[in-house]
RNA sequence: GGUCGGGUGGCCGAGUGGCUAGGCUCAGGUCUGCAAAACCUGCUACCGCGGUUCGAGUCCGCGUCCGACCUCCA
């Protein structure tokens, strides 16, 4: 716990202090979607924990370019080698379209999905076809240094040469040349290869490829891993701060990212490797292979998610449930998801936005003075900033959260004196809820009506009349009136809620 | 087989040497016309076996189970 942010490196697997190579700035690089099919639920909450990190960091007054490239081209099915097939391009073929129309389709779904998860925009987000010209060089530079061969068209980078100059291969993944060499399965083209652990970087391209470009060495395409050290060199410069992604991508793809920034230019990247872990579905990888004895796919696209229509979930959840859940947990953590785990996760994001609200609304003492709660208060707050800035430790945060909202609930019950906190105080936890909340865990209020418009103002206008109607009734004894109207606001998923000082009235 | 990461109370999920995580569920209570909400109280766990230590979910060893990557998958 200090004052200082400190991040967890999948680089050297520790903790270290964070210093930006530029002072107040900081450059992130997170590898983004391949668009050529709907974005994946897991996807989701690798984006959503970089979002919150990317919040943090803006948060603390880093100005920060975030760099989020869309793939678009080179992502192969199969091993990088010329038998395998572009992802973008089959899915073209299979659908007779443009390959840039499959790409505009995906992409405007992951945009879609990302606001619906209320996720910042990234700085910039290349695209790795508009990108060819930077890709060749960058391939120009490696066969210069001596890193890369050419064959048959195709170019190779020669992992062997780099694996030799000490650990500068394998050290993210932990892997060793001559395990690689063993593993590796019998592939095709692998003639072309000096050795099976070498990996393309420029794809001559068979005839039916569709997606194709001229470069010094054939027609074809770039390989997958070479447009993030392109792009990232291009915005970032050939050493940045930051480069993340998800846990699966460390091999082969970010191994042979940093290997190819090696053999350009001879440097590292980035200097913090953050990786996020994957996201379980009843305790097991999502997985669309159906299940024999249940009958059932262990996945769940996110709209199936909100409105409930897959046998793995018993109702929809709110695109905020679902966010709220994801920050339940570390982003270096596996999540489970599952139903029960997600009705929980409702019920806590309500209880943290009612706290709130009550928060919002409570009036500070004149005459308190500083009494134990108002430390403690005080304590949890700091704790709550300690926790993020201890490797964006968001659940943590959040409990300290929750712990307040047990204050502020006793607050208004009366249980816990105001007397005992100073306005000062209180301003600063009505500034913490909103800052985290809303700033830090990016969450939104879906409790209330969201419509804009004094759309609310209406809506709250009529309940106060109907709370008014009921009131009297209640007051003559009219159990009957009085019930009807809670049962069919109950019906509107609008709960009404008697309290000492009245009745107060939220959405489900 | 290799590499990496895990096994925490009914469920989810923090926590790296001694101090209540938190959310949800469940049981009892306060309040309430009844209910809901809110509040209070209770349920006090750390895969197994050794070891280090005054003291270990927390460090070390072995075993065991699970997941990820190595092969398309975030």
């Amino acid at each position: 716990m200090s004052a200082q942010l400190t991040v967890h490196n999948s680089l050297t697997r520790q903790k270290e202090i964070f210093k930006p190579i530029n002072e107040g700035a900081i450059g992130m690089y997170v590898c983004g979607p391949t668009v050529y099919s709907d974005v994946h639920l897991g996807n989701c909450r690798t984006f959503v924990s970089f979002d919150v990190i990317y919040r943090y960091l803006l948060h603390l007054g880093y100005k920060v370019r975030y760099v989020r490239n869309i793939t678009d081209v080179g992502h192969l099915e199969g091993d990088a080698d010329t038998g395998a097939e572009d992802k973008i391009s089959k899915k073209a073929r299979l659908e007779q379209i443009e390959p840039m129309e499959v790409v505009q389709k995906y992409m405007n779904g992951f945009h879609d999905m990302m606001a619906v998860f209320n996720t910042k925009k990234p700085s910039i987000e290349p695209r790795a076809t508009g990108h060819i010209v930077e890709q060749i060089e960058m391939v120009q530079e490696i066969i210069d240094n001596g890193y890369a061969y050419e064959k048959n068209g195709s170019v190779y980078f020669d992992t062997v040469k780099l694996a030799g100059e000490g650990d500068k291969y394998g050290k993210l993944s932990g892997r060793i040349i001559e395990d690689l060499l063993v593993e590796t399965r019998d592939l095709k083209n692998q003639d072309e290869k000096r050795h099976p652990s070498d990996f393309a970087i420029w794809i001559k391209a068979a005839p039916e490829h569709i997606m194709r470009w001229n470069s010094p060495w054939s027609v074809g395409f770039p390989g997958w891993h070479l447009e993030c050290s392109a792009m990232s060199t291009k915005y970032l410069g050939t050493n940045f701060d930051i480069h993340g992604g998800g846990n699966d991508l460390k091999f082969p793809h970010h191994e042979n990212e940093i290997a190819q920034n090696y053999g350009s230019c001879n440097c590292e990247p980035a200097n913090y490797w953050l990786h996020t872990n994957m996201l379980l579905m009843n305790g097991k990888k999502m997985s669309k292979s159906v299940d024999p004895e249940t009958g059932i796919s262990n996945s769940i696209a996110p709209e199936e998610l909100f409105t409930g229509d897959n046998p793995n979930i018993s109702k929809g959840y709110s695109p905020m449930v679902v966010r709220f859940f994801m920050l339940q947990s570390h982003y270096r953590s596996t999540l489970d998801l599952t139903d029960a785990a997600l009705a929980a996760a409702e019920k806590g994001y309500r209880r943290l936005m009612e706290g709130n609200k009550i928060l919002q609304a409570l009036a500070p003492s004149k005459n308190s003075t500083a009494g134990d709660l108002d430390k403690e208060v005080n304590d949890l707050i700091q704790s709550a900033n300690d926790d993020m800035n201890d490797d964006f430790n968001a659940p943590k945060a959040m409990a300290r959260l929750f712990e307040l909202v047990s204050k502020i609930n006793g607050l208004k019950d009366g249980h816990l004196s105001i007397d005992q906190i100073t306005a000062t105080t209180i301003e600063k936890l009505k500034a913490t809820f909103n800052t985290f909340i809303f700033e830090i865990f990016g969450l939104k209020d879906d409790t209330l009506s969201s419509g804009g418009n004094g759309e609310f103002e209406t809506l709250d206008g009529l309940m106060q009349m109907v709370i008014k109607i009921r009131q009297s009734a209640r007051q003559n004894k009219d159990w009957g009136t009085a019930d009807t109207i809670r049962d069919t606001l109950k019906e509107l998923k609008i709960q009404l809620k008697d309290g000492k000082e009245g009745t107060a009235w939220s959405k489900e």
